[in-house]
DNA sequence: ACGCTAATACTCGACTACAAGTAATCTGAT
DNA sequence: ATCAGATTACTTGTAGTCGAGTATTAGCGT
């Protein structure tokens, strides 16, 4: 009975059936039509699982089960008032509180250095001209939305997406001239270590140069646990 | 025998092996010892899990057995040629093309007009308050670090981070100033919304006043799917 | 009256994630 | 010498996620 907070699919039909009572194929129909798709992961498989599990938890109800021909069956719920408390607090906690989230870029960043820094360099490029390319593309289809008369409330999230691709985009211009012009700390070990790795030499081996060679910028090591 | 190339850890397991063969438990030790839990998120079953896997697959393989004392055995991986162009691969195409990924704070903002606009304005002032205190302290600690002598390439990921939440504090602080001095477009809409909830009236009597009030608000309606 | 595509409405099974648990050994303070 | 707590190393069970599949009907041109 433990609060499962998990997918935001479950917070999408509660304030789907806090609007009125439905059943789940036309809320996937209904997030379609306000494009939430986009902000919200729609799959069928998940959306019946978190209506079914919402259903055992008492926060959600059946109202009525209608079968028109031998078609299946549409069972349509609706919120209960658990259901709405639950709505309001997962919803405002969102709104709120930060939570750690893992996106995919960081980790490779993180991993980057298994790869050359020349191929590096080459990737964030591409990665930089995408990035760029989406960023003009949401903006425009952003601008035509606004001129027609479509209030920024009902996008506000497109408006976040595009100022992270924004700062994205900033972030990887920045990075690049770094890389391009060796101002980036780290840059020569990590080229060194790349020219030893082509040659036949040991692990063990590569690491006894490098760290003779870059000496000063292993010291730090030293005292890594005073930073978090 | 599908690209399975879901868990990010997977491709840690990767670099990780590529360097030199270790058993799972070290490979968690090194990640945890190099600061890499904040990017790549470790969790021992899904370790063990996506080791089994990457073997099954034939990315890696068993180097050796240990047992000492009474102990749970240690299994020791190595990676294969294969598994070494899958890391290339995986990392490469992570570095260079963007993937769509889904914030719960998207899905928040998406969802946001379900709550009283003068609750949401709080809650975000709340979540600025908390990030703007995270990023502070994100800057300290890595000023402490680079002079202390640490490279910047160690912490690449954590300078993205940075910008990334620097760029969430500069959206929240003009979202919240277009919500307390009421520029945000549809938000007197979405006032009179919570106002009329607040009555007895029915969901139908609300949206019929709603539309009659706020017409130019609805008109962009009509031609909405000329926008992605 | 015929087939073709789109929309409607859900189901299935294989895979994944995660927290918690287990069980042994090591360390170091009393 | 003892014993708590940390570290090492992995296992298990439950719950969740996902893409692909199924089956029916509606609309529409020809």
């Amino acid at each position: 009975m433990a609060a499962v907070r998990r997918n935001p699919l479950a917070l999408a039909v509660l304030v789907l059936l806090h609007e009125e009572p439905m059943h789940p194929y036309q809320m996937s129909a209904t997030l379609k039509e306000r494009r939430k798709e986009h902000s919200v992961k729609i799959n069928y498989g998940s959306l019946y699982a978190v209506v079914e599990s919402l259903l055992n938890r008492g926060l959600i109800e059946v109202r009525e089960t209608v079968r028109s021909g031998n078609r299946p069956e549409r069972t349509v719920y609706g919120i209960t008032a658990a259901g709405r408390q639950e709505m309001i607090e997962w919803l405002s906690r969102l709104l709120s509180e930060p939570v750690k989230e893992f996106p995919q870029f960081e980790a490779a960043l993180s991993l980057m250095p298994a790869l050359p820094p020349d191929e590096v360099i080459e990737l964030l490029d591409r990665r930089w001209a995408a990035q760029q390319a989406a960023l003009e593309v949401g903006r425009k289809s952003m601008g035509r939305a606004i001129d027609a008369g479509m209030p920024r409330l009902f996008a506000i999230e497109h408006e976040y997406e595009l100022a992270m691709l924004a700062a994205e985009v900033d972030f990887l211009s920045a990075l690049l001239a770094d890389l391009r012009d060796g101002t980036l700390s780290g840059l020569a070990g990590w080229r060194r270590l790349h020219e030893l790795r082509a040659t036949d030499l040991s692990n063990d081996e590569i690491w006894a140069i490098l760290i003779d060679e870059f000496k000063e910028e292993f010291a730090w090591t030293e005292h890594a646990d005073e930073f978090d």
